[in-house]
DNA sequence: GTGAAAGCGCTAACAG
DNA sequence: CTGTTAGCGCTTTCAC
């Protein structure tokens, strides 16, 4: 019902971590502190310390702090003065076991050197600051156990939720009983699992780069896949089956291969293997899918390196519209995902199961789009 | 002296955060939880109810997860039973406030869309976790506010200590006096400043890269640096110019370009704007430098649609090293940046100033590497 | 308006 | 070996 996701308070964009009006006074602070040379600004010095400085009660700072009504102003300016002077701050620790929240948000991805994450977390991040949370990123290095581990901060309350962008998470997740947890799935995610989740139709789009192929006048397409594990490696590679059969062709065995790995050399050498001269002449892809840009660069290179040309001699289809996308030679066609958005509606639906645990949130599925460049 | 940091206690490599002994006995728990249908698993459980539970003390509960020597096998078998029968869960929360300290380590990167900074953290990544840190990544933007926010993040003892990758901080910091902080530089830092830091030598990095295209005959080199405000920037655009007088080359103000991002897009439309025929004829560059293989991949990209061929027509150096520079056509001639090196130091300059706050760490440079491929 | 006091959930003496 | 107890620094009734 309501257009947007307000958590109880903080509702207006701050910019800064619970930045309310009693940061105001104490910006800029001249670090007047009368503490000894070396001396660690204020180490150890808490709410209490404050309140004997401004002559008041630990009440009256905290009220200070939290900007709260009830503080005549001759007395703020006191409690103002006295935080200001010793550079006093917050023990948010302490602040976090009171009010039972971190106000931190975890972003987990399994490999932060894929620059497909980049926009998709840029988009969570301003959501979560926007709603006065701080985002954190975590790499699961696609390690169940490194994965558990960060899961365990939410557990732990260190965290107050989650957006998992990690395929083998969500196996991981299962059998956790995890649904029970205040996360999100992003992009990779099992319908099934009542877990809130947002992505795209990846049978669609498979779909879509094939048929584009097809138009093209190819008949034997190649697919590099992911790991067929992962829940989007299936619908994709179901997406490329259906669309070859609907045309007519009988895709062949030898036109996929699973990669474990999305990295730029593993195209590479995917693209190598897919054209070796074993294949029966007339089998030989003219046009090859891969299902990442990363993979499709890298397919590129694999190419050259073996003296074929794009697009002539072979087509090549990419699959995230990442940046590198435009610059390679040729720039690669590909499917492009909405990634910002991506992140904002996972970041959205996140806060909206904050706000409201129970309400069940539902899973939603984003448009795609295909782009259409040199490399076909 | 020491050949290694050994943060106080948790000194053996653990893969799961504080995952002692008391781990095992509740692996794999069948979520055997006596509680209603959806209840979310044992919510609001304290260690006094799994005191209760297992009819012992709070204080001995507390001994059985810290894993202490003096509890008698049977007991702790009941009281393992009593967390693994509730699903209970540590209040990291609580068991922060009280041992002041939140085992986790903050890294600030100014753009987590450059790939740059990818293997760097992985560096961070893997130092922090053997010694039982958890590392969460920052995005500043390159954003002074932001910055600062996550600062205080560290200030509000809300982590433990923190690296920064984003030289816009540096100048943040030292006004906020923050070299009191536990945090050090990597990669751009100010070595006047006090705070510990690690990262290459870039004046000579960049006089390795003009060297080698002097070797290659070239004698007219452009330099496509990133802002003049960055340490960083200056110390490269120095070691060009140097090795070009020392060349005795008198280098033209024309031949050099400041841009404010590192995109590939900037490097496409800077090496466009190099290459103008405005240039007079005898002045226009034979090779570019740029500072980063971003930047170099997109002058490859600009370069190739003005009809300008790599290496023949103009050759190109890149900075980093990163994983595309390999890929892209021709391959990139860079420097190699020891990435992971320079965050495993990162992390071990941090973890031994968190462990003797007191004690004076060093800055400490790492050596690059000019790597020759194609583009040269 | 302001203060006193009771915890939030946990750890660490200190007793027994 | 185990239990009792005193806080960690903060927020929040509830009095005054």
């Amino acid at each position: 019902m309501r257009p947007d996701v307000q958590p109880e308070l903080h509702s207006e964009p701050q910019p800064e971590w619970r930045a309310g009006p009693r940061r105001q006074p104490h910006a800029q602070s001249r670090s007047s502190e009368p503490a000894g040379p070396a001396r660690p600004a204020a180490e150890g010095l808490s709410i209490a310390g404050v309140a004997r400085q401004a002559g008041v009660s630990v009440a009256t700072v905290s009220r200070v702090l939290n900007a709260h009504e009830n503080v005549r102003p001759a007395t703020r300016d006191k409690v103002l003065a006295a935080i200001d002077a010793s550079g006093y701050r917050v023990n948010e620790l302490a602040r976090n076991l009171r009010t039972a929240e971190s106000r931190l948000l975890l972003t987990m991805v399994p490999d932060f050197g894929n620059p497909f994450y980049a926009e998709i977390v840029r988009g969570i991040d301003s959501v979560a600051r926007q709603h006065g949370y701080f985002m954190l990123l975590c790499d699961t290095g696609a390690d169940a156990g490194r994965e558990r581990s960060y899961f365990d901060l939410l557990r732990r309350r260190r965290a107050d939720g989650a957006i998992c962008l990690d395929p083998a998470t969500i196996q991981q997740a299962l059998g956790e009983a995890s649904s029970a947890l205040p996360w999100v799935a992003c992009c990779e995610f099992e319908p099934s699992m009542g877990v809130p989740y947002v992505g795209i139709d990846n049978y669609r789009a498979a779909g879509d780069a094939v048929r584009h192929l097809l138009a093209r006048g190819h008949r034997r397409i190649a697919l590099i896949n992911s790991d067929i594990d992962y829940l989007y490696a299936r619908q994709r590679q179901q997406g490329y089956l259906d669309a070859l059969t609907e045309a007519g062709i009988t895709p062949l065995e030898d036109w996929r291969m699973n990669l474990n790995s999305l990295d730029y050399e593993a195209g590479a050498s995917a693209a190598a293997v897919l054209m070796e001269p074993s294949h029966p002449k007339n089998a030989a892809p003219t046009a090859i899918f891969a299902v990442s840009d990363t993979l499709a660069t890298g397919v590129l290179h694999g190419l050259r390196s073996i003296g074929k040309r794009v697009p002539d001699d072979i087509a090549v289809v990419g699959f995230d519209d990442i940046s590198i996308a435009s610059q390679v030679d040729p720039p690669l066609t590909t499917i492009a995902q909405p990634m910002r958005e991506l992140g904002e509606t996972a970041a959205r639906l996140l806060l909206q199961r904050l706000a409201n645990p129970l309400a069940s949130v539902p899973g939603v599925l984003l448009p795609h789009r295909l782009v259409i460049r040199g490399s076909t």
